[in-house]
DNA sequence: AGTGCGGCCTGTCCGC
DNA sequence: TGCGGACAGGCCGCAC
């Protein structure tokens, strides 16, 4: 599933492929994914040069001389450079149309992905202004993540998959890490010492850059912009892998519901 | 303010 | 074999 290094490898794969192009258009297939899509896009954007492809946290950024296209890939969600007259497949919802024959193809089966549009400063629109930090940035770190989180009480694990505090790490890298960190995912946020916060900050960097290092993580549907999948998913440590033993000690993992989403640790490494 | 939950959506899997 | 229902998940919006 899309989450920050899924999304970080989409954006590097498509954008020597993008930039300094010059959009001819947008095909909508569906009137709508998680929202509305924007009215008019193909009149917006059409003759509109691109300028960059950027990410914040989970979001693309397709920035383009006149405004910005928002996209967010949801959770089975990808995008393609494709050529322009080949014929779309079930879920290939949005055509982003360039000239010279290409377009960028978003296929989206389970629509909770986004297409949005602004003119004005994307980092202020209303789904991006309130993101917390980006955790592959040094301010990320165990300092930052133990003063947020004193008088929290949910779960550590709950904590740090809130995109309000650090953006892109998701269920399955949430698990990832804290196993990584040794700490269990139903401790409280708030009762969780300073020195363990930085070896947790240091847990995810290293999962979220080696997760990249793999070309993300395909479970079904995830693909990069050249239609290929992630290996991460050989690597993973916990998730999906209840029952199975712990690659550190041996022990049987353990699945349980934290904040209504599935959960895998090992209760003799996570404490 | 912090917390938890419902809802969106489709494909897959399980049990009857 | 067919079918209903549970589940998967990011994240907004709402209720408490």
């Amino acid at each position: 599933m899309p989450e920050l290094p899924e999304v970080e490898t989409t954006r590097l794969g498509l954008e020597p492929s993008v930039v300094q192009r010059r959009m001819l258009g947008a095909k909508i297939r569906v009137p709508r994914l998680r929202y509305a899509l924007p009215p008019r896009l193909d009149a917006k954007i059409k003759g509109h040069r691109v300028e960059a492809l950027e990410r914040r946290g989970k979001y693309l950024l397709l920035r383009l001389d006149n405004g910005t296209i928002i996209l967010h890939l949801g959770m089975s969600g990808s995008l393609r450079v494709v050529d322009c007259d080949s014929s779309p497949a079930l879920h290939d919802h949005v055509d982003l149309v360039f000239s010279g024959g290409l377009c960028l193809r978003l296929r989206d089966p389970r629509r909770f992905g986004a297409v949005l549009w602004t003119s004005e400063d994307p980092h202020e629109h209303r789904l991006l202004r309130d993101l917390g930090i980006e955790p592959l940035t040094p301010a990320f770190d165990g300092d930052y993540l133990f003063s947020r989180s004193r008088g929290r009480r949910l779960a550590v694990k709950s904590f740090i998959m809130d995109s309000h505090i650090v953006v892109g790490v998701g269920n399955l890298y949430a698990n990832e890490a804290l196993f990584v960190a040794g700490i269990d995912p139903r401790r409280a946020a708030g009762r969780i010492s300073r020195v363990r916060y930085t070896h947790l900050a240091r847990a995810i960097k290293r999962v979220l850059r080696d997760a990249m290092a793999k070309g993300g993580t395909t479970l079904r549907d995830f693909v990069n912009g050249e239609g290929a999948p992630g290996y991460f998913r050989l690597h993973l440590r916990v998730y999906g892998r209840a029952g199975q033993p712990c690659h550190r000690c041996g022990r049987r993992l353990k699945s349980a519901r934290i904040g209504q989403r599935s959960s895998f640790f090992c209760d003799r490494c996570q404490r």
